[in-house]
DNA sequence: TGGATGATTTTGGTAGGCCATATTATGGTA
DNA sequence: TACCATAATATGGCCTACCAAAATCATCCA
């Protein structure tokens, strides 16, 4: 434990966010959330009376929600709230796929067993989760889950990719994870992960990553065109 | 013919951008090009003189390149050109590798001999540039390769990924392709991607991608370790 | 010389106004 | 009644001006 452990530690928690952050954050769950539906108008000056702040921020925020890809920007007519395609998703779980294989591939070389025990914890939160059919719970875990495969192996610039990108496809996840079989099916493929990780196994680790994402994302296929996934 | 496509024909090609997106690309070309370097400030109030335009459209400039990670922000201190450390940059060459290698393999597996004839194409492009000695042309048609690449499979979302990084990095790229050797081993490597394209090997057009960004990327680390030593 | 104090700079945020375009009423004419 | 031209409204894009709080710099005094 160095100076800055130590001095963090008695740190009093500032609010520190600057009132464009809390309004960044209030828009984006909004969105995310559902609260907003894909299509939605966003008036900026309807929004400022919502948000009780000035177009200053809330421009600034519908441009930043803009380069995330959670707004689209109509030339002429202003924002919406952006809408998925079928196509775009696709995308969306097979760049995951890639990172997230290339993230347990890093993983499984570190021959390092608190990151499996560290996966496994988070894996009991989500069967848990699942368990008492708390579906945020599950959703959050989830994150947590691969937030500690890339954070174990210091890949914050691939984890914020992952982030941004997942972010557009919440309520894709909030529907894969409610089909059937799914409760008992994710977590396997997650066990198959760890697994893979704790015997070192690069390679395992990989495929069982991407057919975890591969999965995900055939269900999601299914679920946006409209039938319901069987399994 | 249509009255869409004849009036279409005619039709005079407006500007359209707005003034934001204007000031947006130019702030970004001026980071990216070295006019404003790491760490600099960027006061708000200079911009605003230096572009010509209101404190509204700097704001909302400075909070997208923000959210692309060629900004950083200081908390009360302001917006500073992000500066870019030793491992950011190879996690950025990692992820590309990853994508890119994804691409390649697709492209492969497509059996399409015109994706091949297409980054030949390119390649002819940088092979004359680097005769040319023009290190701009260089860079420009090397990403029109990738681009190629991508959107020959139809994975825009990954080439937004791909291209958001990649600016971040653009000076190590600058200074990559100028080192000993690179105009010859650089087209070498990628028509080894094109070959492997070719043949329909989605392994090798896989692994020889991977293999182009690792050479990259490891010059990147020399010449960031190296300048450290001297600076 | 060193430190307190005041002035200046700069960000974070607000208010409100102007203009151009796009949509929507509205009303008059065939 | 059907339809078109026109006016009203809504909204984005952009601007100026202002204020408060924090950081920085200059100054002056002990």
């Amino acid at each position: 434990m160095n100076d800055d452990a130590h001095s963090a530690a008695i740190r009093v928690e500032r609010p520190a966010k600057t009132l464009r952050e809390l309004a960044l954050d209030k828009v984006r769950e909004a969105i995310v959330s559902g609260y907003f539906r894909p299509g939605d108008r966003l008036v900026e000056r309807d929004l400022c009376a919502q948000l009780g702040v000035s177009r200053t921020i809330v421009r600034e925020v519908l441009r930043h929600l803009e380069s995330e890809g959670l707004v689209a920007n109509l030339p002429n007519k202003g924002p919406i709230v952006a809408q998925l395609n079928h196509d775009e998703a696709k995308q969306i779980y097979e760049i995951r796929a890639a990172l997230e294989g290339m993230a347990a591939r890093l993983c499984a070389e570190q021959h390092n067993p608190a990151i499996a025990d560290a996966l496994d914890k988070s894996l009991e939160d989500i069967k848990r989760s699942y368990r008492d059919k708390d579906m945020a719970g599950v959703l959050a875990h989830t994150s947590s889950f691969y937030q500690t495969l890339f954070s174990m192996v210091d890949r914050h610039v691939a984890w914020g990719v992952v982030n941004l990108l997942t972010v557009r496809i919440n309520h894709l996840r909030s529907m894969t994870i409610k089909t059937q079989n799914r409760d008992v099916q994710g977590p396997a493929q997650m066990a198959r992960i760890v697994d893979a990780i704790r015997r070192g196994d690069g390679d395992g680790a990989y495929q069982a990553a991407m057919d975890h994402v591969t999965s995900a994302s055939a269900i999601a296929q299914a679920v946006l065109s409209g039938r319901q996934a069987t399994d």
